[in-house]
DNA sequence: CACGCGTGGGT
DNA sequence: TACCCAAGCGT
C-alpha cells in the first residue's frame, strides 16, 4: 500500500538534508516478491539442489563485485576441484590465484583461501551458520555473512546488497536510487519487510536481490513487469531522479589497480619464476611499477625467490 | 567513513 | 567512444 508520509521503522532515509521533495512511502508485500522469485529465478549453478553451504560461500566471495556471467564457469571448476573447505585449504596460494583467473580483486581469493583454512581447522570443515561466526572469517562482511545464513541455511536474515538497497530506496522510500550505505538502517528496513518464517524469509531475501538484478535495475528499470509496481513509492512519486550524492566512478586507466593487474597477469601466466625485466615490460612508469610490485609483495599476492625472481606466492 | 582494490561487458 | 556498472571488504 502506498501511503503519504509513512516511514517504516521511523528511520530518516535521507539524512543530511538530502531529502527529496517526495512525501510518499510504501510498504511492499513480501508475498509478491516471494511468488515472483519462485516463478522467475534464474537457474544459477549455485542455486541447484545439492549445493552445499561451502558452495554458497564460494559463490558469494566470487560475486563480490564480479558479474554473475563471469563467475559461473569459475565456480563450477572450483566446486569440482575443491568440494570442501579443507580441500581448498590444502592448495597453494599460487594455484588458488591461478584458478581465480581474471575474476578481479584477487585479494578475495587469498581471503577465501584463509577462510577455508579457518573453517577446516576451527569449524570441523563445516561452514558456520551463525552470522557472528561467519563475519569473523576473513573476507566475510555484513553482506556475505547474511547471504550465507539465508541462502545456505535458509535462515530469516536481512541480506542487503547493492540490488536490495536500490529496490528498497525506490519501492519503500520513493527515491530514485539508494544514497550512501547506512548499514544499520538498511538492515532494519529489510528486516521490517521479511516474513517471520525462516524458509519463506530466505526466499524473499533472494527475491529482493533478484528483483534488483533483473527488473529494478540501475539504468533502465523494467517497471512494467515488476511484481510490486502497484505498491512502489517511486512509481507513485512519478519516478523522481536521484538527487543525493553519488560515489564518483572509479577511474581505472593509469591507476595502480591497472598496473597491479598487469603485473599479476604476468605472474599467473608464468610456469616458473620470472626475472624483473619480464615485469618491467608491462608498464613504462618505473616508479609506479616498483610501488605496485612492492604492494603486491606486501599483500601476499607475489613473492621473490632467493635468486631474485618473482612468482605467485607458494 | 571514504577510499583503494581488477576486470570486462553493456550502452 | 567513454562511461557506467557488477551479489563488497578491510582499513
Amino acid at each position: 500500500m502506498v501511503r503519504q508520509g509513512y516511514r517504516p521503522n521511523g528511520a530518516d532515509p535521507w539524512p543530511g538534508g538530502a531529502r527529496p521533495s517526495c512525501t510518499i512511502y510504501a510498504v511492499i508485500s513480501a508475498a509478491l516478491v516471494h511468488d515472483w522469485f519462485v516463478a522467475n529465478a534464474r537457474d544459477l549453478p549455485w542455486r541447484r539442489p545439492g549445493t552445499t553451504p561451502w558452495g554458497v560461500l564460494v559463490s558469494e566471495f566470487m560475486l563480490q563485485q564480479t558479474p554473475v556471467a563471469r563467475v559461473a564457469p569459475v565456480w563450477e571448476q572450483w566446486i569440482a576441484e575443491w568440494p570442501r573447505p579443507s580441500a581448498l585449504a590444502a592448495t597453494s596460494r599460487a594455484d588458488v590465484l591461478r584458478a581465480w583467473g581474471k575474476l578481479g580483486y584477487p585479494r578475495r581469493a587469498l581471503r577465501l583461501h584463509e577462510a577455508a583454512a579457518a573453517i577446516a581447522t576451527r569449524h570441523g570443515d563445516v561452514v558456520p551458520s551463525d552470522v557472528a561466526e561467519l563475519e569473523a572469517l576473513p573476507g566475510v562482511g555484513t553482506y556475505t555473512a547474511r547471504a550465507v545464513a539465508a541462502f545456505a541455511y535458509g535462515r530469516r536474515c536481512p541480506v542487503v546488497d547493492t540490488n536490495v538497497r536500490r529496490v528498497v530506496a525506490r519501492a519503500v522510500h520513493g527515491a530514485g536510487d539508494a544514497g550512501p550505505a547506512r548499514v544499520k538502517a538498511d538492515l532494519a528496513d529489510v528486516d521490517a519487510l521479511l516474513p517471520q518464517d525462516d524458509a519463506t524469509a530466505a526466499v524473499v531475501s533472494a527475491g529482493l536481490m533478484e528483483l534488483g538484478a533483473l527488473v529494478c535495475t540501475a539504468r533502465s528499470p523494467r517497471c512494467g513487469v515488476c511484481p510490486i509496481q502497484a505498491e512502489c513509492a517511486w512509481l507513485a512519486n512519478g519516478k523522481p531522479e536521484y538527487q543525493g550524492p553519488r560515489r564518483p566512478v572509479q577511474t581505472f586507466a593509469g591507476t595502480d589497480r591497472q598496473v597491479r593487474g598487469r603485473l599479476l597477469d604476468v605472474l599467473r601466466a608464468a610456469d616458473a619464476p620470472v626475472p624483473r625485466e619480464a615485469l618491467d615490460a608491462v608498464w613504462d612508469d618505473a616508479a609506479q611499477r616498483d610501488r605496485c610490485l612492492l604492494a603486491l609483495l606486501e599483500d601476499g599476492l607475489a613473492e621473490q625467490t632467493d635468486d631474485g625472481l618473482f612468482t605467485l606466492p607458494a
